[in-house]
RNA sequence: CGGGGCGUGGCUCAGCCUGGUAGAGCACUCGGUUCGGGACCGAGGGGUCGAAGGUUCAAAUCCUUUCGCCCCGACCA
């Protein structure tokens, strides 16, 4: 037999190449992969059963976590009267150009519209006041899993749709310290989980005052490296202070018998996710989705030959089942209508982990093929025993795909020290750029506008001493700054 | 919301400039041969050209309006 060219990528030609226009490359291939499609609703999109499979793993992941560190799940309604959402002015401020409104309830008007949460710190905190009356009552530790809306001018599948699923946590605490060992905790949770999960590495850090969420007093995130080349914002954990508190009343009497606002904390992770590891990890020939989260961890492909149903298929069967009872999920496709090689380059092109091919030649030989999808290295491997090789081959699979991506965004993070340094490294899409930064809001502004780098976070440990000179400015620098263009 | 681009079977697109009543590839259906990297042969089904209005004997094609989508910016998870 002659050797065949191991590295030749097979076209996907309903795909624009990823090299090409990456834009469209993410775009084709959400809709190619069957993750989601456009739907007749302006700005919405339908999560078709491939995509809401991962976030059902990603929700599955997350909330172990978030119930694993005390936090139990509640629903709040969809609907917050205007006076509530207007009772923090930051807060209404930040929200009014992207909330939707509803006026009418059947024919007639509403004596008090409606919007559609765009979050839930109004609707939320108005019933924690009901609820805390106490230092006994707390901390209130809850978490929702909703969908919000949000009235974006323009928007983009998984990134940026104007209804979008989420989970978000809200806190309240009897001091200030609890609240910010809260909102660290669960930045940490999102770090882990973001890295852990979805192979992922992410820069944990302190948004800037102008970065910070509407109501906020300090919010922190977690920010990852998308593969062009722009930053894309993960996760948000927020320090409320005792904004909403105040702003809805939530007091509690305290040990000392004083009356005193809460402290609070809110935080999310979203739909966006999914978009995150598309990006992060597919290649030209489509999806590749981390085991731990791939819908499909295994796909077999039986290899037809004369009566194959009768010769082959049970062998697969039974691979299958060995396999589903060790606990990896499998999808055999034993259709008729497609030759394999035609499935090899869907269930590619789906991300599938890995492929187990079983024809008659393994059967006599009791072995099977197996090919990563991440390397493309095929494996013979022997029958027996093989639903541990499998596990330990997704696991080593969950762990190259973290670990290219995180040599990917070493390879695009640079530092820069003058603004001439700055200016240039910052040209195209160039990753992360750190540099130190005055901590002035109006030199963060001219130099989003002079290179649309905006910070995205600030480093979670202040460098000790008087700071290197401002990259923009060179007055002294309060912190280092992460700096890319983001989506 | 500003700049640019595009809407023609399910998908990608040709046709439009120079009006004459709709095509290709892929996909789909049926039959057969195949199947270890997107098979082949044969036979079929499916669109009124984003929408509305106008010009004309005649409009996918020209004009106006409108809606939607994509890309780049400003805004955001």
């Amino acid at each position: 037999m002659a050797e065949k060219d191991e590295n030749k990528e097979p076209a996907i030609t309903e795909i624009t190449p990823k090299s090409e226009d990456f834009s469209r490359w993410y775009t084709d291939l959400v809709r190619r992969a069957e993750l989601a499609d456009y739907s007749p609703v302006k700005g919405c999109m339908v999560i078709r059963p491939y995509g809401y499979a991962i976030w059902e793993f990603i929700q599955r992941g997350l909330d172990d976590r978030i119930k694993a560190t005390g936090h139990v799940n509640a629903y709040f309604p969809l609907f917050i009267p205007k006076s509530l959402l207007t009772k923090e002015a930051e807060h209404v401020e930040g929200f009014a150009p992207q909330v939707a409104w509803v006026t009418r309830g059947g024919t007639e008007e509403l004596e008090e519209p409606l919007v559609v949460r765009p979050t839930s710190e109004a609707i939320i905190g108005t019933m924690y006041a009901k609820w805390i009356q106490s230092w006994r009552d707390l901390p209130v530790l809850i978490n929702q899993w909703a969908n919000i809306v949000r009235w974006e001018k323009v928007t983009r599948l998984f990134l940026r749709t104007t209804e979008f699923l989420w989970q978000e946590g809200h806190t309240a605490h009897e001091t200030a310290e609890e609240a910010e060992e809260e909102t660290l905790k669960i930045l940490a949770l999102y770090k882990e989980f973001v890295e852990t999960e979805l192979a992922i590495p992410v820069i944990a850090g302190r948004k800037s005052e102008s970065e910070k969420f509407a109501g906020a007093g300090r919010t922190y995130s977690i920010e990852a490296l998308m593969g062009d080349g722009r930053a894309l914002q993960a996760g948000t954990s927020h320090n409320l202070g005792q904004n909403f508190a105040k702003a809805f009343d939530i007091k509690f009497q305290a040990r000392d018998k004083s009356l005193q606002y809460i402290w609070g904390t809110s935080w999310g992770m979203t739909t966006r996710l999914i978009g995150a590891v598309i990006m992060v990890h597919g290649d030209e020939s489509g999806l590749v989705l981390p085991p731990r989260v791939a819908p499909y961890q295994v796909v077999i492909v039986p290899i037809p030959r004369g009566n194959w149903r009768e010769t082959v298929l049970p062998h697969a069967r039974q691979i299958r089942d060995s396999l589903v009872a060790a606990g990896v999920r499998v999808m055999l496709d034993d259709r008729d209508a497609y030759t394999p090689g035609w499935k090899f380059s869907e269930w590619e092109l789906r991300g599938v982990p890995l492929r187990l091919e079983i024809g008659p030649k393994d059967i006599e030989k009791q072995q099977v093929m197996l090919a990563r999808r991440d390397t493309r290295e095929k494996l013979p491997t022997p029958v027996a025993g093989l639903p541990g090789r499998v596990q330990e081959l997704l696991a080593a699979i969950q762990q190259s795909l973290f670990d290219r991506a995180l040599a990917f965004q070493l390879d695009h993070t640079s530092r820069a020290a003058t603004w001439d340094e700055f200016t240039k490294t910052m040209e195209g899409r160039p990753g992360f750029v750190v540099a130190p930064w005055c901590g002035d809001a109006v030199c963060e502004a001219d130099i989003k506008a002079a290179t649309q780098a905006t910070i995205r976070n600030l480093p979670m440990e202040a460098a000790a001493g008087p700071g290197a000179p401002c990259v923009k400015c060179s007055r002294p620098s309060v912190s280092d700054a992460w700096f890319a263009k983001a989506y």
